[in-house]
DNA sequence: CTGCAATGTAAGCATTGATTACTTTGCCAG
DNA sequence: CTGGCAAAGTAATCAATGCTTACATTGCAG
């Protein structure tokens, strides 16, 4: 795996010093420690010896441990949002039932998948939120993309936070630990029961009220 | 606040050495730390420093500082447990609906009120959570009872887990931080979104299908 | 009274986030 | 070119933390 000290630069093995895209690097590195044991496994440290720099060096890209954190979180929002967009845009036609249930899934199984990736998204005490202008954007486009469609299907008011906290509220009791009868691993039974949640929900809200 | 070195025990002023009761000043001391910073600031060291003992002293009662946080977790849990009883066994001969109505609420004020403490009981990253019969105990009493009002309400299956996610999504979104519309301190308007919420979907989810 | 287990202390280790002073590098004005 | 300066590394250091080990004190049981 490692062949020498060197080899990191991509093309000018210029002896160490001056990576080049450290910060990409570390962003990377990081994002896959977060993979590896969530949110609390991430080092600075680490994620300089993965990026094969020295201990004080992710320091010049990022202040302090939270921003870093911070950078990972808008990264792995932007895959959401994708997800979740790349789910709906096929069915812009169907009825607004059609695409509200096409969103949850996508969201959940987007969580399940990825469980330390969400878990960096959705506890916003390791991260500084309201400095992300682009995890904002992304999030209020999902909430708001729900939102018309949720008018739409003519849902009750406060409709729009029953869904959103329905659908959070599956995809963290995953992470916590809260579904294991569904099995802790075998995400594919744990994912049907969230599925079948998520559908008598939107059927119970959307059914005619008299 | 401290007058000597010593005046530590309740009666006998040993001169330090012998706390006597130092398990259960850390776990209060603990419980203090999380109140004040949340899960993430308790340190083995300070909870050791606020009971008056060397830093190495709570390793004698807890062999770990996740073991310390799962003692906590179950004082906490207790807590809960206890809230959500109370409120309804004085209404236990009204519908299920009431009833149901009154444990979502019980549980997202009680969230509200001790926003740290329901993240140590919902973590289970943070905790030892099989270790402790008492805190499954109590847990899986809350979630007996609210399947029994469901089905006693005639609620579809799935609606157990439907209802679970909505009240812990709604209490962990205002933990986490995503109700900032609703004022992030003024837990008065965050806490009538969420009542109505809780309404909106129990109205729903028990209204008679075709 | 004695001796042992429980419970505390003191000191130390490895690790971490963060800072500081120094060094190397790329690049741009002249 | 080239001289110099800001950017981006390094090394050393600090304080704090979780946890361990060796030792000290205590109280209680026999």
């Amino acid at each position: 795996m490692a062949r020498r000290p060197d080899a990191k630069a991509k093309k000018k093995p210029s002896r160490t010093y001056h990576h080049g895209k450290l910060r990409e690097a570390l962003i990377e590195a990081t994002l896959r420690l977060v993979e590896e044991g969530g949110p609390e496994a991430v080092t600075v440290r680490e994620a300089a010896r993965r990026s094969g720099v020295s201990s004080g060096a992710p320091f010049r890209h990022f202040p302090n441990r939270t921003v870093l954190m911070t950078a990972v979180a808008e990264e792995a929002t932007h895959r959401l949002h994708a997800a979740v967009l790349a789910a709906v845009e096929p069915i812009a036609a169907k009825p607004p039932l059609a695409q509200l249930r096409a969103i949850g899934r996508a969201y959940l199984h987007w969580a399940s998948d990825n469980p330390t990736h969400f878990a960096v998204v959705s506890n916003r005490g390791l991260i500084d939120y309201e400095s992300s202008s682009s995890m904002k954007r992304e999030n209020e486009d999902i909430q708001a993309l729900m939102g018309r469609l949720l008018d739409a299907a003519g849902a009750p008011t406060g409709a729009k936070l029953a869904a959103r906290a329905l659908v959070y509220g599956l995809a963290r009791m995953r992470i916590d630990g809260h579904l294991p009868q569904w099995g802790v691993s075998s995400s594919g039974e744990a994912l049907a029961a969230m599925d079948a949640a998520l559908d008598l929900f939107l059927d119970a809200l959307l059914r005619p009220r008299g």
